[in-house]
DNA sequence: GACTAAATTTCGGTA
DNA sequence: TACCGAAGTTTAGTC
Protein backbone atom coordinates (compact mmCIF):
# COMPACT_ATOMS: atom_id res chain seq x y z
CA UNK A 1 0.00 0.00 0.00
CA UNK A 2 1.35 3.65 -1.06
CA UNK A 3 -0.60 6.87 0.56
CA UNK A 4 -0.36 9.85 -0.38
CA UNK A 5 2.54 10.99 1.61
CA UNK A 6 4.38 8.74 0.18
CA UNK A 7 5.17 5.86 2.42
CA UNK A 8 5.24 2.79 1.86
CA UNK A 9 3.31 -0.45 3.28
CA UNK A 10 4.07 -3.83 2.88
CA UNK A 11 0.72 -6.19 4.42
CA UNK A 12 0.41 -9.82 4.86
CA UNK A 13 -2.54 -10.89 4.30
CA UNK A 14 -3.24 -11.96 7.99
CA UNK A 15 -2.06 -11.80 11.44
CA UNK A 16 -2.23 -8.38 12.54
CA UNK A 17 -2.33 -4.68 11.61
CA UNK A 18 1.30 -4.39 11.45
CA UNK A 19 3.22 -4.44 8.06
CA UNK A 20 5.45 -7.09 7.64
CA UNK A 21 7.60 -4.10 6.83
CA UNK A 22 7.13 -0.76 5.65
CA UNK A 23 8.67 2.87 5.48
CA UNK A 24 7.49 6.07 6.87
CA UNK A 25 7.89 9.60 5.54
CA UNK A 26 9.04 11.65 4.16
CA UNK A 27 10.26 9.03 1.80
CA UNK A 28 10.66 8.67 -2.04
CA UNK A 29 9.68 5.55 -4.39
CA UNK A 30 12.21 4.35 -7.43
CA UNK A 31 10.84 1.62 -9.50
CA UNK A 32 13.62 0.03 -10.98
CA UNK A 33 14.41 -3.53 -13.77
CA UNK A 34 15.43 -6.57 -11.26
CA UNK A 35 18.75 -7.92 -11.99
CA UNK A 36 19.56 -11.03 -14.06
CA UNK A 37 19.86 -13.02 -10.81
CA UNK A 38 16.79 -11.94 -9.53
CA UNK A 39 14.75 -12.48 -12.95
CA UNK A 40 15.39 -15.91 -12.85
CA UNK A 41 14.28 -15.93 -9.35
CA UNK A 42 10.91 -15.02 -10.67
CA UNK A 43 11.66 -11.19 -9.54
CA UNK A 44 9.68 -8.66 -12.12
CA UNK A 45 9.78 -5.21 -10.68
CA UNK A 46 12.08 -3.89 -8.08
CA UNK A 47 10.93 -1.09 -5.13
CA UNK A 48 13.65 0.67 -3.46
CA UNK A 49 11.78 3.20 -1.43
CA UNK A 50 15.02 5.33 0.85
CA UNK A 51 13.78 7.36 3.57
CA UNK A 52 14.71 11.00 3.20
CA UNK A 53 15.84 11.62 6.71
CA UNK A 54 17.42 8.61 8.41
CA UNK A 55 18.80 7.13 4.94
CA UNK A 56 17.04 4.05 5.31
CA UNK A 57 15.81 1.78 2.29
CA UNK A 58 12.87 -0.63 2.16
CA UNK A 59 13.54 -2.88 -0.78
CA UNK A 60 10.41 -4.77 -2.00
CA UNK A 61 11.14 -7.19 -4.80
CA UNK A 62 8.10 -7.89 -7.24
CA UNK A 63 7.33 -11.19 -8.15
CA UNK A 64 3.94 -10.98 -9.14
CA UNK A 65 1.49 -7.87 -9.71
CA UNK A 66 -2.30 -8.70 -9.19
CA UNK A 67 -3.49 -6.01 -9.35
CA UNK A 68 -2.55 -1.71 -9.19
CA UNK A 69 -4.87 0.83 -8.80
CA UNK A 70 -4.46 4.50 -7.73
CA UNK A 71 -7.10 7.08 -6.14
CA UNK A 72 -6.77 10.36 -5.19
CA UNK A 73 -8.61 10.51 -1.73
CA UNK A 74 -8.06 14.33 -1.51
CA UNK A 75 -7.61 15.81 2.08
CA UNK A 76 -8.07 13.81 5.22
CA UNK A 77 -10.69 14.55 7.49
CA UNK A 78 -9.11 13.74 10.10
CA UNK A 79 -10.28 11.25 12.61
CA UNK A 80 -12.63 11.94 15.49
CA UNK A 81 -12.80 9.32 18.07
CA UNK A 82 -16.14 9.06 20.18
CA UNK A 83 -14.19 9.72 23.10
CA UNK A 84 -15.38 11.08 26.39
CA UNK A 85 -15.96 14.51 25.01
CA UNK A 86 -18.66 13.54 22.36
CA UNK A 87 -19.90 11.18 24.94
CA UNK A 88 -19.97 14.60 27.11
CA UNK A 89 -21.60 16.10 24.67
CA UNK A 90 -24.10 14.04 23.78
CA UNK A 91 -25.37 13.01 27.42
CA UNK A 92 -25.66 17.29 28.42
CA UNK A 93 -28.09 17.11 24.97
CA UNK A 94 -29.86 14.75 26.30
CA UNK A 95 -30.19 16.40 30.32
CA UNK A 96 -29.85 19.49 28.78
CA UNK A 97 -32.24 20.37 32.37
CA UNK A 98 -28.45 20.59 34.14
CA UNK A 99 -28.49 23.66 32.77
CA UNK A 100 -31.08 24.66 34.83
CA UNK A 101 -34.87 24.50 35.20
CA UNK A 102 -36.84 25.31 32.09
CA UNK A 103 -33.81 24.80 29.78
CA UNK A 104 -34.47 23.57 26.47
CA UNK A 105 -31.72 22.91 23.54
CA UNK A 106 -31.45 24.37 20.27
CA UNK A 107 -29.15 22.48 18.86
CA UNK A 108 -25.05 20.54 19.34
CA UNK A 109 -22.51 21.88 16.98
CA UNK A 110 -24.37 24.76 16.58
CA UNK A 111 -22.04 26.80 13.71
CA UNK A 112 -20.51 30.02 13.92
CA UNK A 113 -17.79 31.46 11.24
CA UNK A 114 -15.58 30.62 13.40
CA UNK A 115 -16.30 27.23 14.45
CA UNK A 116 -18.81 25.26 16.07
CA UNK A 117 -20.15 25.51 19.37
CA UNK A 118 -20.86 22.28 21.31
CA UNK A 119 -24.32 23.11 22.63
CA UNK A 120 -26.76 26.08 21.63
CA UNK A 121 -29.72 26.35 24.20
CA UNK A 122 -32.16 28.65 25.64
CA UNK A 123 -32.80 29.49 29.46
CA UNK A 124 -36.25 29.23 30.97
CA UNK A 125 -36.53 32.89 29.81
CA UNK A 126 -35.65 32.05 26.35
CA UNK A 127 -32.52 34.23 26.03
CA UNK A 128 -29.76 32.00 24.60
CA UNK A 129 -27.31 29.91 25.94
CA UNK A 130 -23.76 28.74 24.47
CA UNK A 131 -22.33 26.13 26.05
CA UNK A 132 -18.45 24.60 25.70
CA UNK A 133 -17.75 21.20 26.98
CA UNK A 134 -14.10 20.07 27.69
CA UNK A 135 -13.36 16.97 30.08
CA UNK A 136 -10.62 19.18 31.77
CA UNK A 137 -11.69 22.82 31.84
CA UNK A 138 -8.65 24.77 31.21
CA UNK A 139 -8.28 28.50 30.74
CA UNK A 140 -7.79 27.79 26.58
CA UNK A 141 -11.45 26.62 26.99
CA UNK A 142 -12.89 29.58 28.56
CA UNK A 143 -10.94 31.65 25.61
CA UNK A 144 -12.58 29.07 22.89
CA UNK A 145 -16.17 30.08 24.24
CA UNK A 146 -15.33 33.84 25.10
CA UNK A 147 -14.44 34.35 21.37
CA UNK A 148 -17.91 32.30 20.60
CA UNK A 149 -19.50 34.71 22.35
CA UNK A 150 -19.11 38.05 21.29
CA UNK A 151 -19.28 36.60 17.99
CA UNK A 152 -22.63 35.37 18.69
CA UNK A 153 -23.54 38.65 20.71
CA UNK A 154 -22.94 40.17 16.99
CA UNK A 155 -25.92 38.67 15.55
CA UNK A 156 -29.27 40.25 16.51
CA UNK A 157 -31.25 37.16 16.66
CA UNK A 158 -29.30 35.84 19.40
CA UNK A 159 -28.22 38.41 21.45
CA UNK A 160 -28.34 38.85 24.38
CA UNK A 161 -26.16 35.09 24.56
CA UNK A 162 -24.81 33.89 27.88
CA UNK A 163 -21.71 31.10 28.40
CA UNK A 164 -21.90 27.85 30.19
CA UNK A 165 -18.50 25.78 30.59
CA UNK A 166 -19.22 22.38 30.96
CA UNK A 167 -16.29 19.92 32.43
CA UNK A 168 -15.40 17.49 34.51
CA UNK A 169 -12.85 18.82 36.05
CA UNK A 170 -12.69 22.99 36.19
CA UNK A 171 -9.63 24.12 36.68
CA UNK A 172 -9.61 27.34 39.35
CA UNK A 173 -7.48 29.52 37.40
CA UNK A 174 -10.29 28.85 34.50
CA UNK A 175 -13.10 29.16 36.51
CA UNK A 176 -11.73 32.44 37.97
CA UNK A 177 -11.55 33.76 34.07
CA UNK A 178 -14.43 32.54 33.52
CA UNK A 179 -16.44 34.11 36.54
CA UNK A 180 -14.53 37.10 35.87
CA UNK A 181 -16.51 37.35 31.89
CA UNK A 182 -19.70 35.84 33.74
CA UNK A 183 -19.30 33.17 32.68
CA UNK A 184 -20.96 30.33 34.18
CA UNK A 185 -19.26 27.10 35.15
CA UNK A 186 -20.74 23.69 35.01
CA UNK A 187 -19.01 20.40 36.56
CA UNK A 188 -20.15 16.88 34.82
CA UNK A 189 -20.59 14.10 36.08
CA UNK A 190 -19.83 11.80 33.79
CA UNK A 191 -20.48 8.45 35.48
CA UNK A 192 -23.81 9.89 36.88
CA UNK A 193 -25.09 11.30 33.14
CA UNK A 194 -24.13 7.86 31.83
CA UNK A 195 -26.48 6.40 34.69
CA UNK A 196 -29.23 8.72 33.49
CA UNK A 197 -28.37 7.46 29.95
CA UNK A 198 -31.83 5.45 29.28
CA UNK A 199 -29.51 3.93 26.67
CA UNK A 200 -31.79 3.93 23.45
CA UNK A 201 -29.34 5.35 21.59
CA UNK A 202 -26.16 3.47 22.40
CA UNK A 203 -24.62 0.61 21.20
CA UNK A 204 -24.81 -1.01 24.29
CA UNK B 1 -8.40 -3.37 4.07
CA UNK B 2 -10.12 -7.00 4.69
CA UNK B 3 -7.63 -10.19 5.22
CA UNK B 4 -8.29 -13.67 4.87
CA UNK B 5 -8.06 -14.28 8.27
CA UNK B 6 -11.36 -12.00 8.68
CA UNK B 7 -9.66 -9.07 10.23
CA UNK B 8 -10.33 -5.25 8.72
CA UNK B 9 -8.08 -2.32 8.82
CA UNK B 10 -9.27 0.95 7.84
CA UNK B 11 -6.54 3.18 6.60
CA UNK B 12 -5.91 6.67 6.04
CA UNK B 13 -3.87 8.24 3.40
CA UNK B 14 -1.00 9.07 5.01
CA UNK B 15 0.52 9.03 8.59
CA UNK B 16 1.48 5.37 10.24
CA UNK B 17 1.77 2.34 9.52
CA UNK B 18 -1.30 1.73 11.90
CA UNK B 19 -4.95 1.75 11.02
CA UNK B 20 -7.25 4.66 12.09
CA UNK B 21 -9.33 1.58 13.60
CA UNK B 22 -9.02 -2.26 13.07
CA UNK B 23 -10.38 -5.34 14.23
CA UNK B 24 -8.35 -8.36 14.97
CA UNK B 25 -8.94 -11.84 14.36
CA UNK B 26 -11.05 -14.11 14.43
CA UNK B 27 -14.17 -11.56 13.64
CA UNK B 28 -16.87 -11.37 11.35
CA UNK B 29 -17.99 -8.84 9.06
CA UNK B 30 -21.96 -8.20 8.28
CA UNK B 31 -22.75 -5.70 5.56
CA UNK B 32 -26.16 -4.24 6.54
CA UNK B 33 -28.00 -1.30 5.07
CA UNK B 34 -27.97 2.10 6.68
CA UNK B 35 -31.03 3.48 8.49
CA UNK B 36 -32.62 6.42 7.23
CA UNK B 37 -30.79 8.90 9.17
CA UNK B 38 -27.48 7.47 8.34
CA UNK B 39 -29.08 7.63 4.62
CA UNK B 40 -29.55 11.46 4.69
CA UNK B 41 -25.93 12.18 5.49
CA UNK B 42 -24.58 10.25 2.95
CA UNK B 43 -23.83 6.48 4.46
CA UNK B 44 -24.69 4.08 1.54
CA UNK B 45 -23.26 0.83 3.66
CA UNK B 46 -22.89 -0.22 7.13
CA UNK B 47 -19.90 -2.44 7.78
CA UNK B 48 -20.42 -4.40 11.00
CA UNK B 49 -16.98 -6.20 12.43
CA UNK B 50 -17.32 -8.52 15.41
CA UNK B 51 -15.18 -10.03 17.69
CA UNK B 52 -15.67 -13.65 18.15
CA UNK B 53 -14.20 -13.56 21.62
CA UNK B 54 -14.20 -10.48 23.06
CA UNK B 55 -17.43 -9.10 21.97
CA UNK B 56 -15.86 -6.11 20.50
CA UNK B 57 -17.43 -4.35 17.72
CA UNK B 58 -16.00 -1.94 14.54
CA UNK B 59 -18.67 -0.35 12.65
CA UNK B 60 -17.74 1.18 9.39
CA UNK B 61 -19.89 3.84 7.53
CA UNK B 62 -19.48 3.70 4.34
CA UNK B 63 -19.95 7.17 1.99
CA UNK B 64 -18.83 6.53 -1.57
CA UNK B 65 -17.13 3.04 -2.95
CA UNK B 66 -14.49 3.67 -5.00
CA UNK B 67 -13.22 0.19 -5.88
CA UNK B 68 -13.56 -2.88 -4.09
CA UNK B 69 -11.57 -5.78 -5.37
CA UNK B 70 -10.75 -9.66 -3.71
CA UNK B 71 -7.54 -11.85 -4.75
CA UNK B 72 -7.09 -15.11 -3.21
CA UNK B 73 -3.16 -14.61 -1.80
CA UNK B 74 -3.01 -18.32 -0.91
CA UNK B 75 -1.09 -19.53 1.83
CA UNK B 76 1.68 -16.78 3.50
CA UNK B 77 5.03 -17.99 2.78
CA UNK B 78 6.11 -16.53 6.20
CA UNK B 79 8.40 -13.65 6.91
CA UNK B 80 12.20 -14.30 6.95
CA UNK B 81 14.17 -11.15 8.20
CA UNK B 82 17.69 -11.41 7.06
CA UNK B 83 18.32 -11.61 10.44
CA UNK B 84 21.58 -13.14 11.91
CA UNK B 85 20.95 -16.73 10.96
CA UNK B 86 20.23 -16.11 7.62
CA UNK B 87 23.67 -13.52 7.66
CA UNK B 88 25.32 -16.63 9.38
CA UNK B 89 24.15 -19.22 6.54
CA UNK B 90 25.92 -16.65 3.71
CA UNK B 91 29.02 -15.97 5.82
CA UNK B 92 29.73 -19.61 6.52
CA UNK B 93 28.67 -20.25 2.69
CA UNK B 94 31.31 -17.88 1.44
CA UNK B 95 33.61 -18.78 4.41
CA UNK B 96 32.97 -22.81 3.58
CA UNK B 97 37.17 -23.51 4.66
CA UNK B 98 35.60 -23.21 8.09
CA UNK B 99 34.39 -26.65 8.57
CA UNK B 100 37.86 -28.11 7.48
CA UNK B 101 40.65 -28.15 5.18
CA UNK B 102 39.61 -28.67 1.64
CA UNK B 103 36.23 -28.52 1.96
CA UNK B 104 33.89 -26.79 -1.18
CA UNK B 105 30.64 -25.37 -1.28
CA UNK B 106 27.93 -27.25 -3.26
CA UNK B 107 25.17 -25.03 -2.62
CA UNK B 108 23.09 -23.16 0.38
CA UNK B 109 19.22 -24.01 0.67
CA UNK B 110 19.85 -27.49 -0.48
CA UNK B 111 15.98 -28.67 -1.31
CA UNK B 112 14.84 -32.36 -0.16
CA UNK B 113 11.70 -33.48 0.30
CA UNK B 114 10.88 -32.25 3.78
CA UNK B 115 12.55 -28.68 3.30
CA UNK B 116 16.03 -27.12 2.34
CA UNK B 117 19.28 -27.99 4.32
CA UNK B 118 20.96 -24.74 5.34
CA UNK B 119 24.45 -25.42 3.41
CA UNK B 120 25.58 -28.63 1.43
CA UNK B 121 29.13 -29.01 0.95
CA UNK B 122 31.85 -31.74 -0.21
CA UNK B 123 34.66 -32.30 2.07
CA UNK B 124 38.30 -32.92 1.10
CA UNK B 125 38.00 -36.50 0.02
CA UNK B 126 34.46 -35.49 -1.96
CA UNK B 127 31.92 -37.11 0.76
CA UNK B 128 28.60 -34.90 1.00
CA UNK B 129 28.42 -32.65 4.27
CA UNK B 130 25.44 -31.22 5.27
CA UNK B 131 24.93 -28.28 7.63
CA UNK B 132 22.23 -26.95 9.91
CA UNK B 133 22.86 -23.15 10.56
CA UNK B 134 20.93 -22.38 14.18
CA UNK B 135 22.02 -18.93 16.16
CA UNK B 136 21.63 -20.99 19.65
CA UNK B 137 22.07 -24.60 19.03
CA UNK B 138 19.33 -26.26 21.14
CA UNK B 139 18.57 -29.67 20.86
CA UNK B 140 15.48 -29.36 18.05
CA UNK B 141 18.15 -28.23 16.12
CA UNK B 142 19.91 -31.88 16.64
CA UNK B 143 16.76 -32.97 15.67
CA UNK B 144 16.57 -31.25 12.44
CA UNK B 145 19.80 -31.99 11.08
CA UNK B 146 19.06 -36.35 12.05
CA UNK B 147 16.09 -36.06 10.17
CA UNK B 148 18.03 -34.50 6.99
CA UNK B 149 20.80 -36.45 7.00
CA UNK B 150 17.99 -40.32 7.33
CA UNK B 151 16.57 -38.64 4.00
CA UNK B 152 19.63 -37.55 2.32
CA UNK B 153 21.42 -40.90 3.16
CA UNK B 154 19.04 -42.43 1.17
CA UNK B 155 19.95 -40.55 -1.98
CA UNK B 156 22.65 -43.25 -3.61
CA UNK B 157 24.11 -40.18 -5.37
CA UNK B 158 24.59 -38.58 -1.84
CA UNK B 159 25.27 -41.02 0.63
CA UNK B 160 27.88 -41.39 2.93
CA UNK B 161 26.57 -37.65 4.20
CA UNK B 162 28.01 -36.59 7.30
CA UNK B 163 26.48 -33.91 9.48
CA UNK B 164 27.69 -30.54 11.13
CA UNK B 165 25.29 -29.05 13.37
CA UNK B 166 26.86 -25.05 13.28
CA UNK B 167 25.83 -22.48 15.69
CA UNK B 168 27.13 -19.30 18.12
CA UNK B 169 26.25 -21.12 21.10
CA UNK B 170 25.98 -25.13 21.68
CA UNK B 171 23.45 -26.22 24.36
CA UNK B 172 25.71 -28.49 26.21
CA UNK B 173 22.90 -31.19 25.72
CA UNK B 174 22.54 -30.60 22.02
CA UNK B 175 26.37 -30.80 21.64
CA UNK B 176 25.60 -34.49 23.97
CA UNK B 177 23.13 -35.69 21.64
CA UNK B 178 25.08 -34.36 18.26
CA UNK B 179 28.33 -36.55 19.22
CA UNK B 180 26.70 -39.75 20.46
CA UNK B 181 24.81 -39.82 16.60
CA UNK B 182 28.20 -38.65 14.35
CA UNK B 183 27.44 -35.60 13.98
CA UNK B 184 30.42 -32.66 14.01
CA UNK B 185 29.46 -29.46 16.23
CA UNK B 186 31.17 -26.19 15.21
CA UNK B 187 30.82 -23.27 17.26
CA UNK B 188 30.62 -19.77 14.76
CA UNK B 189 32.28 -16.70 16.07
CA UNK B 190 30.00 -14.44 14.41
CA UNK B 191 31.99 -10.97 14.75
CA UNK B 192 35.25 -12.61 13.26
CA UNK B 193 33.49 -14.32 10.12
CA UNK B 194 31.87 -10.66 9.53
CA UNK B 195 35.47 -9.14 9.73
CA UNK B 196 36.54 -11.51 7.38
CA UNK B 197 33.69 -10.48 4.79
CA UNK B 198 34.76 -8.11 2.43
CA UNK B 199 31.54 -6.54 1.94
CA UNK B 200 31.22 -7.29 -2.39
CA UNK B 201 28.31 -8.95 -1.65
CA UNK B 202 26.74 -6.71 1.19
CA UNK B 203 24.45 -3.67 1.12
CA UNK B 204 26.59 -0.88 3.44
C1' DG C 1 4.04 -23.57 25.38
C1' DA C 2 4.13 -19.67 28.59
C1' DC C 3 6.32 -15.58 29.93
C1' DT C 4 9.21 -11.38 29.41
C1' DA C 5 11.07 -7.34 27.31
C1' DA C 6 11.91 -4.37 23.35
C1' DA C 7 9.91 -1.74 19.31
C1' DT C 8 11.77 1.50 12.60
C1' DT C 9 6.69 1.98 17.59
C1' DT C 10 2.26 5.31 17.70
C1' DC C 11 -0.68 8.22 20.41
C1' DG C 12 -2.67 10.87 23.90
C1' DG C 13 -2.03 13.80 27.69
C1' DT C 14 0.17 17.14 30.55
C1' DA C 15 3.56 20.73 31.69
C1' DT D 1 5.45 22.72 21.77
C1' DA D 2 8.19 19.12 24.10
C1' DC D 3 8.44 15.33 27.07
C1' DC D 4 6.42 11.19 29.24
C1' DG D 5 3.75 7.03 29.67
C1' DA D 6 0.33 3.69 27.96
C1' DA D 7 -1.24 0.74 24.08
C1' DG D 8 -7.32 -3.04 21.79
C1' DT D 9 -0.22 -3.18 21.07
C1' DT D 10 3.05 -6.74 18.31
C1' DT D 11 7.04 -9.59 18.20
C1' DA D 12 11.09 -11.87 19.26
C1' DG D 13 13.56 -14.35 22.52
C1' DT D 14 14.03 -17.06 26.59
C1' DC D 15 12.73 -20.38 30.19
Amino acid sequence: MIKADGSVLVHSDGGSYKPLNWMSPPCTLTVTEPEDVQREVGVTELWTVSQAKTNDMLVVSLHEVLSDTSFELGVDPGLVKDGVEADLQKLLAEQIELLGDGHTLVRREYMTAIGPVDILARDAEGRAVAVEIKRRGDIDGVEQLTRYLELMNRDPHLTPVTGVFAAQEIKPQARTLAQDRGIRCLVLDYDAMRGMDDGHHRLF
